[in-house]
DNA sequence: CGGCACTCTTTCCGGTATGGAAAGCGACGA
DNA sequence: TCGTCGCTTTCCATACCGGAAAGAGTGCCG
């Protein structure tokens, strides 16, 4: 049992941002794509957000050309799944749940 | 039991905001004052997102006058406690929980 | 009666984040 | 070589945020 210390991460916590954690951590590993439709935004947002949770070693991004189309494939991090978790738990103490 | 909705909220969302809702969703009613210490705000900052959360109808602002000192206390509207809780919801579905 | 204190409110201001649109770019395929 | 696919980056206008400070309403004090 790892001691899950609440904390809240401004990274994590944005809507978009969010979503896609959660959609991540759900999944070991999603395609752009899919996530830019599961989030419902555009390729640019998309994009911006990755980068940012990227910056923050949040999220892998593997970019492979399969059967001659690139495919970008999005993963949590180690670090990423504890900030996760972290901030879900922060969510959680402050909802009173 | 009331079908509960998962609705995401941005009012609620913004983190000072869920804070706030989360206390109040817990004691039915709390002053200006304790909530600005547990949220840990100015005064500026916690009158503004009140009135943000007061115009979106989810708080209610009672003022009085007990013991010749101004007492503004706070609480959940029905609104208010729907708004947070169909948050709350749409929070466990995004984390899937 | 005038001034002061207590409790928020509102205004002012600089900095940051956000999303949409459109231009860019690298890798292929025709 | 040109066009397309799949993101990326830039440009831009808007919204939000928090701190500081000025305001306002209501009693109390001298």
């Amino acid at each position: 049992m790892t001691a899950l210390e609440p904390r809240f991460d401004a990274v994590v916590h944005a809507p978009p941002r969010l979503q896609i954690c959660g959609l991540l951590a759900a999944v070991d590993t999603m395609e752009f794509a899919s996530v830019r439709d599961a989030v419902q935004v555009s390729d640019s947002v998309l994009s911006k957000h990755v980068k940012q949770l990227e910056e923050a070693g949040y999220v892998q991004v593997r970019k492979s050309t399969i059967a001659s189309r690139q495919r970008t494939s999005l993963a949590l991090t180690k670090a990423g799944r504890a900030a996760f978790d972290a901030h879900v738990a922060e969510l959680r103490r402050i909802a009173g749940l």
